[in-house]
DNA sequence: ATAGTCGATGTAACGGGTTACACGCAGCTT
DNA sequence: AAGCTGCGTGTAACCCGTTACATCGACTAT
């Protein structure tokens, strides 16, 4: 490997005159400049980052954590994450969690030893406290952690509302609601707009709604009993739309026609929606604007270096897209 | 930051004592070990990766560079490695590169500067002399590059004919390609396994092989075309499920109907495939086997250190999986 | 008793950039 | 001419673990 004091040597300088050509920071003469270039290229030098890191205590890497990588909303987010972080010349770090508290822990910590620049979050299960003692920029996305560290996320709440409401629009009389993991803030809200348009109906009911954990096969199970459970049910509200998915297997196991005698809508909007059949009706998020705005956020923070700044949360607008799982019956009613 | 000199201060010892005891070298009388323990925990001492790294000249990273974590087939392999690289206490970086050389290129580079310790690269474009360069362990995943850098793949080429027979078996007469992306060696292998099944029929023709991408559009689009210039086609083996996905989306386009008048199968195994309408027949690749298995290669080719060592290549078997995209005819024949 | 061995521990150099501080010198002010 | 400013540059300390080498005492071998 060759050294900044190879470069100096042959350009026959101080190292000091190299660096600072190498940061373009104080002044060097136009000769000396050329000079030490011409050294630097000549030696085909790279600077060693970790040697830099080492002094200034930052690193230029970024992190990530999600629940799973393989859950079909996380790729879009890494991949618009990545782009922003490469596009600043950090590095990307991809931690997955599995939702576990422990795990989160250990990547932190182990993330803090490398001098990870910044964390960009998704979770329901990191304390507060942890957080606190935490001295690093974080982002949280998707879901919020407590209410003083920035999040970007959606209208969780009116967009289930529209969701609800649509269900509605097409008839549905009696719509039962798939949530998603206790804790997690966006289930959370997702449920709340859901009550706040058929909790005072007369129909509703409480075990209309159903634990679920955001995966398909849980959801499957969850509908399967559902639907046996309450005949009556004619719409169902996936808290996303991997849910939604399982939501619909159910149907085809059960020989209930969707939309005919169901209508489904899941929640997210990713690609798989599309391919179903039915294809899936589903809120869609903005879903690469997302985390690439949080991205850019964390990397603004990071080079403002003002760790006590409050970071503005951002809340992204949901979008109703509607396909064949809602389409409306010609002739509907019980 | 509290360092190894503020823990050598409290115990009363040395640095290099407190090293051995971090680092379990060296002997240390059991007296001395518990005072630095003592130390170290009423410190929450945490040693700095960083000065550890540059010391050692490698960083405990690893990076996994795909095309693009945003198609259903990498975020298997990369939760894969992920999970074998943070059980032996690597970070585990993850780059994007588009199939773009200059991409991979920029990113080697950035690696390489922070001593990275290793990469499993998924790549068509990386030439030989680039790797040459490159004094780093490497391992490549899903396609070869060159013939001296080791690999774990499948049989491509022999599942590719298992693929192909099984559309003759359940009474294909004419049966088209639809083929990976030029120069990456497991479209290349799948091409040819297509091709010792078919090449020699009477009635095959070279334009019954179209290029593709392994993107669904694309591949969409391909089948379009193809199924309207040779409407005798009546079998499509995609090289991927992605594209797979595209051909069933054409055939519902045009009004084939799948698979009774035209049978589709594809490659990998992606969850995808189960729950399209039809579902779709694949040749499954173990995916996270294979992506583990790279990362435990990589990282016991790291930890050997012996970076002229050959390394063996590894191919693994794929599994046919019968859907309904190719269920077998009552009663077919033209 | 003396040399040799081994365990326990400390000192200081090292890895490779960065930067505070100092110095020399040219140009300008008064 | 003395004093000041500022550019261009070098020296060396610093970031923080790691480890080669040295030291010292205790114990064993002869």
């Amino acid at each position: 490997m060759t050294t900044i004091r190879d470069v100096a040597k042959l350009a026959d300088v101080s190292v000091a005159t190299v660096s600072r050509v190498l940061n373009q920071t104080g002044n060097v003469s136009p000769k000396t400049l050329q000079r030490v270039e011409a050294a630097i290229s000549q030696l085909n030098y790279q600077p060693n980052d970790v040697a830099r890191s080492l002094f200034k205590g930052r690193s230029k890497m970024i992190a990530l954590f999600v629940p799973d990588i393989m859950n079909p909303f996380f790729p879009e987010l890494a991949r618009a994450a990545e782009d922003v972080a490469s596009k600043h010349g950090y590095t990307f770090v991809l931690c997955n969690t599995d939702g576990d508290g422990e795990k989160e822990l250990t990547y932190l910590k182990a993330l803090k030893q490398k001098s990870v620049d910044g964390i960009i979050i998704v979770s329901s299960t990191l304390s507060k406290d942890a957080m606190a003692h935490l001295d690093l920029p974080i982002i949280a996305l998707d879901r919020k952690i407590g209410t003083n560290i920035a999040a970007v996320t959606v209208n969780n709440r009116k967009a289930a509302q529209q969701a609800v409401t649509h269900l509605q629009e097409v008839g549905c009389k009696r719509i039962a609601h798939i949530r998603g993991p206790q804790g997690a803030s966006n289930a959370e809200d997702r449920m709340a707009g859901y009550i706040d348009i058929v909790g005072q109906t007369d129909w509703f009911n409480p075990s209309f709604i159903c634990e679920g954990d955001y995966t398909a096969d849980h959801a499957y199970k969850a509908a399967l009993d559902l639907l046996q459970q309450h005949p009556e049910i004619d719409g169902i509200f996936a808290a996303n739309d991997l849910m939604g998915v399982g939501v619909l297997k159910a149907a085809a196991a059960l020989g209930k026609k969707v939309p005919d005698e169901l209508a489904v809508i899941g929640f997210d909007g990713i690609a798989l929606g599309e391919v179903t059949i039915p294809t899936l009706s589903t809120m869609a998020q903005p879903t690469y604007d997302i985390g690439a705005r949080a991205a850019e956020m964390l990397i603004e923070h990071i080079d403002t270096y003002d760790l006590n700044r409050f970071v503005e949360p951002v809340e992204y607008e949901v979008k109703l897209i509607k396909r064949q799982s809602t389409e409306r019956r010609t002739n509907d009613d019980k």
